[in-house]
DNA sequence: ATTGAAAATGAAAATCATTATCATTAATAA
DNA sequence: TTATTAATGATAATGATTTTCATTTTCAAT
């Protein structure tokens, strides 16, 4: 068993067993830079996992969403989309989603500025609005090359 | 027939009937504060409109977003959610969803500095990425007061 | 090692939002 | 008035996600 998550007994009260299908899962999205849908990463897996489950996905999909190392994307072409969480902030990005192919570009410029004014409004907004904040989305959306 | 639509012959190539079910459904947006799905926008219109279809609030809704007059969003709940797009920017605003219960707030802080800093951004991902920006969307997510 | 309880799984069915079909109606132009 | 086109709504189809449930796996305590 490789990799940081090595717990004996769940975590934080979220599961109990890390088992082969939930390694499977989130090693794939470690590794890949796609933003896959519940349905790309079966059909990606299936082929080395015959034995799993597409409502294994959704629930594994939905289990690492709640425990906050993935983040759910609704993008707005009907299907969730899920990211691996990266902590550190070099590879901190945000979105630029083609409204006309669904083409989603990462972008990595000005985060350090974006970072800056977000931690700013996050604070006042947790006061004013009694909100705890964990975590902020933000896309652009337009037109791709190959689409304007 | 009142408010700012008075095409006769369509607009845009878009349609060519500005009819009452459309006139229903933008007013509608028009007035709410809310972000309504469209089935809530169905029930809503359905006590005054009998003969209202759900068929039709989702075309309609669709039209209305091509055409640029109001904003469609995907907060993550399994249906999409639109808005009546002001064109001041003093009612400029973005949005607080609560992970928990799926409340929206709208947030009009910092909208000036996000604005400048959002411009700059969006000039710098035109030319580096040959991206036409037509919009943006920016929120956090969290616990909200009741569910924290 | 064996066993029993709890957790996890996957197939299939159910649900829910959205889209496509199609026959009917309304509006427009000739 | 009539012919044409646009718009509508009921219904069916689709597709993503959830629920149900019987079965399997794992872990802890014998």
């Amino acid at each position: 068993m490789a990799g940081p998550y090595k717990w004996k007994h769940g975590r934080q009260g979220f599961f109990s067993r890390w088992t082969e299908p939930r390694k499977a899962i989130l090693n794939l999205l470690r590794r890949t830079s796609k933003h896959m849908s519940a349905k790309e990463i079966y059909t990606s897996l299936h082929r080395y996992y015959p034995g799993l489950g597409l409502t294994t996905v959704y629930r594994t999909l939905d289990l690492l969403a709640r425990m906050g190392i993935i983040q759910k994307f609704s993008f707005g072409d009907g299907q969730a989309r899920y990211e691996f969480k990266s902590n550190s902030k070099t590879e901190h990005h945000h979105h630029l989603v083609c409204s006309q192919c669904g083409k989603i570009i990462d972008y990595t410029e000005f985060t350090e500025e974006e970072l800056k004014l977000i931690q700013k409004i996050e604070n006042t907004l947790e006061k004013k609005y009694d909100f705890e904040v964990q975590g902020h989305n933000i896309e652009f959306f337009g037109l791709c090359k190959d689409c304007r």
